[in-house]
DNA sequence: CGGAACATTGACGATAATCAAAGCGAGTGG
DNA sequence: CCACTCGCTTTGATTATCGTCAATGTTCCG
């Protein structure tokens, strides 16, 4: 049941969950991942690329001076290793960070469909694209805000990317990430993490606890982040997106 | 003539460019830009998608308090506004840093391709994932690299990229960016920029002067830079990409 | 109970930002 | 042909955000 990726690709594609359903027939296997597992790519069957249905992961790098930095976080919907990457720019690692349900779809079935229906090829398609304004968007997050805008964007990015997956999501959510994760995922220290989240918790922002963490004021934050809750779609007006209850 | 398109497609697919050369038929039109223009995405026949031929541009965010972040350098051969992207995560402009020729590639006949050649389909895939790994790539450099660092690593990464459109290409290449644009690359200040290229000048490593740029030890720079030219690449091994000369 | 992973605190240092002014260089117009 | 201007680069002085190092608390879990 990949259930989640296809609400994913509807999302991202802007068409409708039962026009993408295809891709629910090649998920092959499901099985059940640790948190903090290293996913190999080599591993996997080279004839299939990982969904993840429950749980949270990560991609990232590791550069030479032992620094980590996280560049995508990979939550519940969200596919990976879609297609290898050649050439100097590749190089990307996956972990979990929780405890993760990960199901197996098959590339050439995949194949197949894309063939049979043209949707499912602009559903991958527009999902390529949207991780790609995800990418952009934090590396303007990391170039151009400081230490309490990022976090507060990316508190803001993850609610609203698990409430397209979850519509029922309310302002308490799941929330996996060590410090220490946080620091690799926003290209600071961990130390500096900390006394940001504490004065976030000090303005009443949010509340982080035991991996729960709770959105005490969206409002502000999405202020604070710059984060456009409100961002009117031009092509996708009167289309009935699954638009997350985020408005101040 | 989309040629330079083909050949990155061909490139991040790692398919042959006869076999993706099918896009060239459905390119439109080809037209001149001059420095600095904003391209809308409404001005553009939305039946369409433009791609780069010769000149530079980028694409951006403007931040609330005025910052600008480029987050995609577009050279020869890339093309943008491939997909829309629906949600609060679009909102991305393009503008030409050089004056552009910018070709018009036809949506619908691309989709016709796209159903009646599995490569093309498959090309335009690896596309993106190209895009997806060089934005993760970004990512990891204005996260966890300094400003020289930082600049030592864009430095490589156009130098690869415009490589393999050219594979002329010596260490001597056109490089149009201010330093303030450079400083948006880069999410630094360009007060900052101007100190460090100043340094790498005096360590030899570069030469840039009236949008000249000439790299004066590739070696070292890479190093630097944390660029991995001799990066081994294991599903493409054996296979005859256009590797650039850029090896110690 | 004990240990490991995670969170918190403090003192200090460094990289990069900010502010402001001056220099340079290419193209323009008188 | 020479001043003039505009965009870009360079420089200096000062500030601040964030990093580093190191120690102490805390929570969770077997």
């Amino acid at each position: 049941m990949s259930n989640t990726f296809v609400v994913r690709l509807a999302q991202a594609s802007n068409l409708q969950p039962y026009e993408v359903i295809a891709i629910d027939g090649a998920c092959r296997q499901t099985r059940q991942v640790a948190a903090k597992t290293y996913l190999s790519r080599a591993g996997d069957d080279a004839q299939s690329f990982p969904v993840i249905l429950a749980g949270w992961a990560a991609s990232y790098q590791i550069l030479r001076n032992g620094a980590r930095q996280i560049t995508r976080l990979l939550l519940p919907g969200d596919a990976f290793y879609l297609e290898p990457v050649h050439g100097p720019m590749g190089g990307e690692e996956v972990t979990t960070i929780s405890a993760c349900t990960i199901a197996h779809v098959s590339q050439p079935e995949l194949r197949s469909a894309m063939a049979a229906l043209p949707a499912v090829g602009e559903a991958m398609r527009g999902y390529a694209a949207m991780e790609n304004a995800i990418l952009a968007n934090w590396v303007v997050n990391v170039g151009r805000r400081d230490a309490l805008e990022r976090i507060a964007h990316l508190i803001c990015e993850v609610h609203y990317r698990l409430s397209v997956i979850d519509p029922e999501l309310g302002s308490t959510m799941f929330f996996p990430l060590t410090q220490d994760d946080l620091a690799d995922v926003l290209g600071l220290t961990p130390v500096h993490i900390n006394r940001k989240l504490q004065q976030m918790r000090q303005e009443g922002l949010i509340t982080l606890k035991s991996r729960q963490l709770t959105i005490c004021n969206h409002a502000r934050l999405a202020q604070i982040a710059g984060f456009d809750s409100l961002y009117l779609c031009p092509r996708a007006a009167g289309a009935q997106m699954p638009m997350p209850a985020i408005a101040a």
